[in-house]
DNA sequence: TGAAATGTTGGGGCG
DNA sequence: ACGCCCCAACATTTC
């Protein structure tokens, strides 16, 4: 394949990834300086925006069904803000080095630019690509963006990496703080010849028989445009009482940015230099510490999306119940703030970070499944499905993980509960069949007495299900087979 | 960013 | 008045 049929026209291919917004973005930053200092030569390299669809590559965990539906609007939005600025997305799918490939044959391909990730299966991406870039002596440069703080700063006394959050993030604050994001662009200038594209609606990102993203859109406004008016509902409230509101699921103390964030609609940097400042940002920033201590890990140890982080956990035995699964999945295992949260993240595509955490450990711990079920699932419902933050949140509840809860640190449901939704509104919002319960039994309706069942209009295993394991003795197995881990050491 | 079991203390009922 | 017991309430430890 030769140069035949190129355009002569020189290019800026800017590749997006889960970078889908022109602010605070590097790249496409880099890629206006470039078109302007060589604009005088009456051939300034335009610039090429570009997103590819990549199910095929080696290493790289293909989007769940949550997050596609997440990605097509965001890919709309994206689309529509280029275009405001005189650009357009350029959509392909494949392999994203054959693709890129390709797009280097057809045309006057000068520079490649994009953001770096640290994840494993990205990077080895990056690597080929730096590669061909190499062989047909094309500009290739990735930018920082992903993270906060760079991994390779971010080390202990003896220069290892940091396996415990609070020393971690205490490192992380002695830095230099974060710097100020970019602000978007004005204009882009587009290439006058622009390729074919493949459309969105061809890709098919959306759920279609069973529509099971109906009420998405009642709750969810996905993409760069909207990211501002969900951070400012919460900078004008939540944010002051976080570290005790975010705590309570029935009421809205959270930001709510998780999908935002997923998605690179915001970045991170930006979402830090927005909280600055406000009361009770320095709890918020510090979960959005352990995004990057997730990050952190999982690039030092690219394999703990499949192993535990703690050897001792691959001798470990854990269930296999195909019933057990299901009715986690299906919010139908008898303890009601299980049973809403699960249904809470079906529904929305989200689920409150306490309730995670509860039937995490539910999952782990009471029913003994792998937390590779749990990871699995999370990862095909989130809309805010991070694959280093799953893997970090699992292998914490799990208690296989670095800093990790220890493994015998066993979440009541019924406790919880009682604790952190008193009344039982948020079971009441997503189990109805529950809603006549008195507040007293709501919690764990297996134990409440014939009659306030049959006054609240309620049959256990008929219009709601009877708990499927016993908490206490689930619990005491769970400990057993820690023991017997211990001991075969 | 637990929960349960076990230990300790102190007030009140009561012989 | 005193010792004894019971048992919240709280603290500590164990898993």
């Amino acid at each position: 394949m030769s140069a035949k049929n190129k355009s002569s026209e020189p290019i800026t291919l800017l590749w997006f990834r889960r970078d889908l917004r022109i602010s605070d973005h590097a790249p496409l930053n880099a890629a206006l300086k470039k078109y302007k200092e060589t604009k005088h030569k009456e051939k300034g390299a335009t610039i090429l925006p570009l997103y590819v669809l990549d199910n095929h590559s080696p290493n790289i965990t293909k989007y769940g069904g949550a997050s596609l539906w997440w990605l097509h609007h965001s890919l709309g939005n994206l689309s529509k803000s280029l275009e405001q600025k005189g650009s357009k997305l350029l959509l392909r799918s494949g392999p994203a080095v054959d693709v890129i490939r390709e797009l280097i044959s057809e045309l006057n391909v000068e520079n490649l630019y994009f953001h770096h990730s640290v994840l494993s299966g990205e990077a080895d991406i990056e690597n080929e690509l730096a590669k061909l870039c190499q062989e047909k002596n094309i500009e290739c440069k990735r930018f920082k963006g992903e993270l906060l703080f760079e991994p390779k700063n971010i080390a202990t006394a003896s220069g290892t990496p940091y396996k415990v959050f609070t020393p971690f993030w205490r490192t992380c604050l002695s830095q230099k703080r974060p710097s100020k994001p970019i602000a978007p662009p004005k204009a882009i200038p587009g290439p006058k010849h622009f390729p074919k594209t493949e459309t969105l609606e061809s890709w098919k990102l959306l759920p279609a028989k069973p529509n099971w993203a109906a009420q998405f859109s009642q709750l969810w406004q996905p993409g760069e445009e909207h990211v501002s008016d969900v951070l400012d509902v919460f900078l004008k409230g939540p944010i002051a009482s976080y570290k005790k509101m975010r705590d309570y699921p029935s009421i809205k103390g959270t930001s709510k940015i998780s999908p935002y964030l997923a998605f690179g609609n915001i970045s991170i940097r930006e979402l830090w230099h927005k909280v600055e400042g406000h009361e009770g940002a320095d709890f918020y920033q510090r979960e959005l510490g352990w995004r990057e201590f997730c990050y952190h890990l999982i690039s030092h140890w690219p394999e703990i999306i499949e192993e535990p982080f703690q050897d001792k956990f691959k001798n470990f035995t854990w269930e296999e119940n195909e019933e057990f699964l299901k009715a986690w999945q299906q919010g139908k295992t008898g303890y009601p703030i299980i049973d809403a949260a699960m249904r809470q993240l079906w529904q929305t595509g989200w689920m409150h970070n306490r309730l995670r955490m509860v039937v995490g450990s539910f999952l782990v711990k009471n029913l003994r499944l792998h937390w590779h079920h749990g990871a699995a699932w999370f990862w095909d419902t989130l809309l805010d499905a991070d694959l280093a933050n799953n893997t970090g949140g699992w292998q914490w509840v799990a208690g296989t993980g670095a800093d990790a809860a220890p493994y015998f640190r066993i979440f009541n449901p019924v406790t919880q509960s009682e604790k952190f939704d008193k009344e039982g509104k948020f079971i009441r919002e997503f189990i109805p069949e529950l809603s006549n319960m008195p507040n007293k039994f709501i919690h764990n309706p297996t134990a409440a007495p014939k009659d306030v069942l049959k006054e609240a209009g309620v049959t256990l295993g008929e219009t709601y299900p009877d708990a499927i394991v016993d908490l206490k003795t689930s619990r005491q197995v769970a400990l057993d087979a820690y023991t017997n881990l211990q001991n075969s050491e």
